[in-house]
DNA sequence: GACGTAAACGGACTTTACCCCGTTTCTCTC
DNA sequence: GAGAGAAACGGGGTAAAGTCCGTTTACGTC
């Protein structure tokens, strides 16, 4: 007896209402960073708000950070899509070390502009963060150094180094410095002063790219 | 009237009772650690064990994070002195090319093998995370980036985005996997496999470095 | 449309970091 | 050695993450 219907949703197929909550939760959760900044939202005040039980907060997402990975891969989906499929130099098509640059000057925009919800998708203690940090930047890097065929000993590791040059400064050494003082919620993203952090950084990137490509 | 004897100590000198519970917790941390590992250790258990109350430990130490930063400090003090005053091509006197990549296979092994308590010294929502990270590597790295005088653009960027290439992947894209269902307490540091990431990750850095300063 | 099952829900409970403030102890001066 | 003042101590209290389990609800079957 085999099952008659299975449309389609590889496992088991989520229940209606438990999708339902899923996006209620998001949205919410979506206001109140906007509102609070993210990291005065709290799971008890998110499922209040949501006006749904603490239990299934976390029977969704598993922790909090589990909320904001939800929340950055919904985001990523799109920026995949450019890199993945876009025009170059972004997208196939051109040569390795310029879609190199063209990478690392997005993804320092892309995480620069949702540096808090980035910050708040980390586990404090669990063994990987998955969907955040390298797991996109780390591959698509090996694979770019990989077709530019520059002499590299071990492209994998230096793809892992690269994306921490790539990603770090965004996730770990830089802060939402509000000016000493100033008042935590609502206000611009983050990072996007005048004196244009983003730019430094992608030139940076850039810098280090063609080093490492000069030939 | 000024004061009579002020040996020596910049700050208003710690009460001798102050400086002695430090070493006690201090030690008392340690042997913690290595019994229970490090994210096992709880302020609670800490004061306990140790013979004082909850609150004498955050007077010392501001947060959880700050015991680890407290404990990092000082090994970090010794590989300071090597760096900055030991033999080449560690310590001054040689290439600045050749201390660079000196430099960061040090930094890599010195990181590896404190990987968990560097890891439990970052503070979860605070600033900036002094006396962790690139707060030591950032500034050595800039300087030498200067002292080798290759034509670089921003070696104040470029050196932020090389300390996160060095230090990233050993603090946060790296855990300490425990074998699924290992057992969480004592066992060796963690980082000193027999597949020798350690050494991956130094050439790695020196490839990048060597990459870098051509010519 | 009633029924059975598995999934989802909700909120009380536990754990842990961190705060507060009355009490104790040190240290300096006379 | 006694007294004053400041620093350190202690532990109960709060907030927020994460767990558990009895109850409810959706969905497929008859």
């Amino acid at each position: 007896m085999d099952s008659p219907l299975v449309p389609f949703g590889s496992p088991p197929t989520e229940r209606a209402d438990a999708a339902r909550n899923r996006e209620v939760l998001l949205c919410t959760a979506r206001a109140m960073i906007a509102e609070l900044g993210a990291d005065h939202v709290t799971m008890d005040g998110l499922a209040e708000r949501a006006g749904l039980g603490k239990g299934t907060v976390f029977r969704r997402f598993g922790t909090r950070a589990g909320i904001f990975r939800a929340l950055l891969d919904a985001e990523e989906q799109r920026f995949q899509c450019q890199v993945l499929s876009g025009p170059p130099p972004l997208g196939p098509g051109g040569d390795p070390v310029d879609r190199l640059i063209a990478y690392g000057r997005a993804r320092t925009r892309f995480l620069l502009e949702r540096h808090d919800i980035a910050r708040a998708a980390f586990e404090r203690k669990g063994p990987v963060p998955p969907a955040v940090g390298p797991n996109f930047s780390r591959p698509h890097i090996r694979m770019l150094l990989g077709q530019a065929a520059l002499g590299l000993p071990d492209p994998d590791t230096l793809s892992l180094q690269l994306a921490s040059a790539l990603e770090g400064p965004a996730l770990l050494f830089l802060v939402a410095d509000q000016p000493p003082g100033g008042q935590p919620p609502g206000g611009q993203p983050a990072g996007c002063g005048e004196n244009d952090l983003g730019t430094l950084l992608a030139d940076g990137w850039q810098t280090l790219v063609e080093r490492i490509a000069r030939r």
